[in-house]
DNA sequence: GTCAGTGCAAACTTTTTGCAACTAC
DNA sequence: GTAGTTGCAAAAAGTTTGCACTGAC
């Protein structure tokens, strides 16, 4: 499916959602979902905020955003990180399935895929539970940072040895 | 292992992680790590600030909290959730694995277990990275929200008939 | 004695809220 | 016309920072 057809799609199912909800179907909304499909990977609300203005698109204020996403997150359009102090965002639909590894130290975080993860999850069965999405967030120590950790036992290992 | 046993393990792992690291072991650190693994659950910086208030064994600031628990997630003895807009944390050693559900419409997070999926995520090989823990979020809906979609779609058809 | 660590308050950042103006229905 | 939505600014909530004081080494 390309770009266009997503978007499209997404606009669709945007539209019945805010229909079922009693919602209004307003420009910005539209905008607002327009430009999150134009987005690849992940975005916070403040880079939103000023790529909608950057692009003259659509005006926006940062609470209508706020209001926005939350609509999109319902919608599962939406999905939501919080790696760090800001949330994150992404689109969630027709993307690839992903992972996320993050070291525990440094914070890095990375992409990687998995098939046999992937299914495990998958089939796993849930009673009184719709499932939409998951994340799963693998911590630890890239190799950057288990480098640096062992110079520093090593260097005090030799401290005490004196 | 009982609780007791627990804490003074930790207690050595974090002395250890000190001395490494070059930090002072302040009284106040080692009354904050006693506090942590006293908690079952989840918890925020207030509800332990607020705690340790209480108990009246030690008084710290807040400041002190923010700064120890970066220590604590770096000596690997303390994970951090980030559901909602509070990071939330729990102790990471001697702790059952279990995974989270979480209700996309409502918030509601709740704790599962299961074997197929833990030992899948276990086994996955990572090349330059030295994993330590993880954390997977199931999104969805739960029965109480479905039910209640189910609900506004039913009516929203009904009025398009007429 | 020295400097890392602490407490406090102020600053900063992100998100939420109140209210008047606007507009989709 | 009317109620949901928007923009703006103010407020709230969580976290970080600066600085003087304290205490671990």
């Amino acid at each position: 499916m390309d770009k266009q057809q997503v978007k499209d799609t997404v606009k669709k199912i945007f539209t019945e959602y805010l229909k079922v909800n009693g919602h209004r179907k307003t420009p910005e909304r539209f905008a607002i979902l327009d430009t999150i499909y134009s987005i690849d990977g992940h975005f916070d609300i403040d880079t939103l905020y000023l790529l909608m203005v950057e692009q003259e698109k659509f005006r926006v204020s940062r609470a209508t955003l706020y209001n926005t996403i939350i609509l999109l997150i319902n919608a599962q359009l939406v999905i939501k990180h919080q790696f760090g102090n800001t949330s994150q965002y992404e689109k969630s639909y027709n993307r690839d399935t992903h992972h996320h590894r993050i070291c525990a130290q440094c914070g890095t975080v990375t992409e990687f895929q998995d098939a046999a993860l992937q299914s495990a999850i998958e089939n796993t069965k849930f009673t009184g539970f719709h499932l939409s999405h998951y994340t799963l967030y693998v911590y630890g120590l890239c190799a950057k940072c288990e480098r640096a950790n062992k110079r520093k036992l090593k260097k005090y290992n030799h401290k005490k040895e004196k």
